[in-house]
RNA sequence: CGGGGUAUAGCGCAGUCUGGUAGCGCAUCUGCUUUGGGAGCAGGGUGUCGGGGGUUCAAAUCCCUCUACCCCGACCA
């Protein structure tokens, strides 16, 4: 991708309303655009990294044999009336009429619609389990939304919801999906924490978060440096302080702010009770189904990522979810023919072995360039410049720690493969 | 929902107190120069001054009212 058709356009100056570094970067790197409170376009460049954690999650959710299905955002009022969560769930549901008066509400969650799905489509045991799931936009009205697309009002989250006759079956999905949950965040090479929570909306009886740490997070988590596993704060009975002794013994208490970017949760009957979501079972008895059911912030993980990746000069995307893996910087490739030659060359030659590029083809000053690939975070630079036409070198430098290191330029193939290493 | 604040060019702001031709920086466009860390010079374009109402010869400026947005808190998780 050429820059000057890459449809990006950066901002120098921090954005006066962004409080959180994640938020002023993904201003700043002209990756979201806001429309109104809590409302945000993704624009070409941050689309991009949206839908490599998208893939990621895709990927991870496939392989566990997980089915992906896309439901409607606008939900009738009669489903949550059954649930009896029209009353419940209180303003954070928005909610609207059509043309017939008849209400609806833009879906903050789905348990309701696939609850209804299924009652209307799995009778026999022999169908199950199952496990749906989706990426889609969501709506909750926050009182007060607030650090970007981290709280926004609309956003994008994977929901996935399992489906079984008996606790055991739905043990094993849920420990599959914790599983699957961290894999998702290690791929991203994210450091993270599983906090068992509270179920509070959703309900059911059990629930674990995973949370994305980070200074900017918005609960204090309290942890031993042995364990994956913490406990937020709030809900701690024991006053725990950074360096006591872990209470097993084996290590020492970290306390450290965390951002929730996924909660995982086993919802038994509730809803299937509510909702008559029955089934008949291999004895030829009609009971309800036992359910779980699975979010992650597809959205706020971009911000989480930057939130935990980042220097005073932008962003450093971790390579799994970067727009682009290389970002390539001609000095004078408008008016040294030798210099376009070769970067031209040198981009047909990566392009053709799979690497995203961004070449900066805009007629602008070094320091320009420089300051944008760094800003928008690509992993590694290639430098084409001076050292090009007197020693026939060019550089490469590592985004995440500055660090340059020469490349001879005599054959481009030679070039390819280092690169490709 | 309570408290505080803001609204003037795409973005950031001055001008409002004391009413009198709409300004600055960045961005953008044109030309020339420049090219290793956000270049220089010259020239150009850009506005229902958040909306509505009122006072006045005259309102960005004074008065009333509505709206949007931001921050803190509470709420939510």
């Amino acid at each position: 991708m050429k820059y000057s058709k890459s449809g990006i356009q950066t901002i120098k100056d921090k954005p006066i309303d962004a409080e959180v570094i994640s938020h002023q970067l993904l201003v700043r790197s002209g990756m979201i655009k806001k429309l109104a409170s809590g409302l945000y376009t993704w624009m070409p460049l941050g689309l991009k990294v949206l839908k490599k954690v998208e893939n990621i999650i895709i990927e991870e959710m496939d392989s566990m044999g997980c089915l992906q299905i896309l439901m409607p955002a606008i939900q009738p009022s009669e489903l949550w009336e059954e649930s009896g969560r029209w009353d419940k769930y209180g303003k954070e549901l928005l909610r609207i009429k059509d043309r017939h008066d008849r209400e609806f509400c833009f879906g903050p969650t789905h348990e309701e619609v696939i609850s209804d799905i299924i009652r209307k489509d799995i009778k026999s045991y022999k169908q199950l389990p199952l496990t749906y799931y989706q990426i889609q936009t969501k709506f909750r009205d926050e009182v007060r939304p607030r650090f970007g697309i981290m709280r926004a009002r609309e956003f994008m989250m994977k929901d996935a919801y399992s489906f079984h006759t008996n606790a055991k079956c739905l043990n094993e999905t849920y420990d599959q999906m914790f599983v699957s949950y961290k894999k998702i965040l290690e791929k991203i090479n994210l450091e993270f924490k599983v906090v068992m929570a509270s179920t509070g909306q959703i309900g059911g009886s059990e629930s674990h978060e995973f949370h994305v740490i980070a200074e900017n997070g918005e609960d204090e988590l309290v942890f031993s440096d042995t364990s994956e596993y913490a406990i937020n704060s709030e809900l701690s009975d024991k006053k725990l302080k950074e360096g006591d002794k872990s209470p097993d013994g084996k290590g020492t208490i970290k306390i450290k702010r965390g951002i929730e970017v996924g909660h995982i949760f086993k919802l038994g009957e509730k809803y299937s009770e509510a909702m008559g979501v029955t089934i008949t079972t291999e004895e030829n008895k009609v009971e309800n189904i036992i359910m779980g059911c699975y979010g992650i912030g597809v959205s706020r993980i971009v911000a989480a990522t930057i939130e935990q990746c980042n220097d005073e000069r932008g962003i450093i995307w971790p390579t799994s979810i970067t727009p682009y893996d290389l970002a390539m910087i001609p000095i004078n490739y408008h008016k040294d023919n030798k210099v376009k030659e070769f970067t031209d060359d040198l981009y047909r030659q990566l392009s053709k072995k799979g690497l995203s590029i961004l070449l900066d083809d805009r007629n602008t000053s070094p320091g320009a360039m420089f300051s944008d690939a760094d800003l928008i975070g690509i992993p590694k630079h290639i430098i084409i410049g001076k050292k090009f036409n007197e020693d026939k070198v060019i550089e490469l430098k590592e985004r995440k720690d500055g660090n340059l290191s020469e490349i001879k330029a005599n054959n481009i193939n030679e070039v390819v493969s280092k690169l490709l290493n």
